[in-house]
DNA sequence: GCCAAAAGTTAGACAAGGCTAACAATCTGC
DNA sequence: GCAGATTGTTAGCCTTGTCTAACTTTTGGC
C-alpha cells in the first residue's frame, strides 16, 4: 500500500504525535523526501520510454548520475513497490501505477518549470530548481503556480 | 562560507561525469538532500535558543517529530561536522559555523515563506511548503522570490 | 558463428536516519 | 535528601542509497 499515497503530497499525516504542527510539517517533509527518488526514477523511465522506445538501466544510470548497481538495487525496490516490472537483463516497464505516478510527476514538473521561467529565471537554473522543488509543492501551491504561469 | 560540505562520505563528490546536464542536476539535488536534515536541525536549534534560552534534545525531538535516540545520533553527526557543540546530559550550542548556517537558513526560509504568502497561499500551507522548498532554491531563484515578495 | 565489448547482476561495504529496549543521569517535590 | 519522573545515552536492529569488485549475459563486428 505504499505508493498510492505518493500522489497526495498534502495528505494529512496520520502519524504525527498530536499537537505539534511543526512536528507534523517535518514529518510530512521527511515523508516527501522518502518518495523523491522513486518519483525521479519513474519520471525518468517514462521519459526514456517515450524518447528512446525503452528504458535501459545503463541509460538510467547515466541520466541519474549513479552507477549501474545502484540503479539495479533501486529498480528492485520500485518493482517490489509495484511501480515497474522487469526481467533479468531486460529493459524496464512501468506498471499502471507507475504510469499514473509518472504522469502526475511530469505534470507537476511542467508547472513548476513554467512557473519559474515565467518568474524570470533562466531555463537552465529553472530546470535545476524545478527538479528539487517539485516534490515539495502542495496541490494548493501548485494551483497558484499554474495560475501565475498562465496569466496573461 | 555557508556551505559546510557535510558528510564527505565520498570525500570529493566527483561533480558529475562530463556531459550530461541532467545527471548534474540530479546529483545537485541529491547533494542538497544530504544537507537538508542538518539545516533543519540547526535552524530549529537556533530557534529554540532564541525562544527558550536553550536547545534541549527533548524539545528538538518533539519539534522534529522523532525519538530521543534519533536526535542523539543526529546531534553527534552535527557535532562531528562542526555545527554544534554538546556535552553529555547538557543542552546544545551552535558553533560559529552553525550560527552562520542557521542565519542563512532562516533568511531563505523567510523569503520563501513571504513569497508564498504573497502569491496568495494561506499561511499554514505556506509554512508547510516553505519547509520543503527552502532547501532547493538557488540564489538566483531566491532573489526572484525576494523581489516578488517585496514588489509594491 | 565467435569472441570481445557492453550491459546487467551479485556480493559486500558503509553512512545516514529511523526505531525500540534498557540503562544512566538529572531534576523536582515533598 | 531521596524517590520517582523526566531526560539523555547506549546498544542493536532495519531500510535506503551509495559505492567497488567481480562475475554473467547479451550483443555486435567481422
Amino acid at each position: 500500500m505504499t505508493n498510492v499515497d505518493l500522489q497526495k503530497t498534502n495528505a494529512v499525516e496520520p502519524e504525527a504525535r498530536a499537537g505539534d504542527a511543526r512536528a507534523e510539517a517535518f514529518q510530512g517533509v521527511r515523508a516527501a523526501r522518502r518518495n523523491e527518488l522513486a518519483e525521479d526514477y519513474v519520471e525518468l523511465i517514462a521519459e526514456l520510454i517515450h524518447n528512446q522506445g525503452e528504458a535501459r538501466p545503463v541509460d538510467i544510470a547515466t541520466k541519474m548520475g549513479v552507477t549501474a548497481p545502484t540503479v539495479a538495487k533501486t529498480l528492485d525496490r520500485l518493482a517490489r513497490d509495484g511501480l515497474i516490472t522487469r526481467a533479468k537483463y531486460r529493459s524496464v516497464f512501468l506498471t499502471e501505477e507507475g504510469r499514473a505516478l509518472a504522469k502526475e510527476c511530469r505534470h507537476r514538473h511542467e508547472i513548476v518549470l513554467r512557473f519559474l521561467i515565467r518568474l524570470g529565471l533562466d531555463p537552465e537554473t529553472a530546470e535545476h530548481d524545478a527538479e528539487g522543488i517539485e516534490h515539495h509543492v502542495s496541490e494548493r501551491t501548485l494551483a497558484l503556480f499554474a495560475a501565475f504561469a498562465n496569466r496573461s
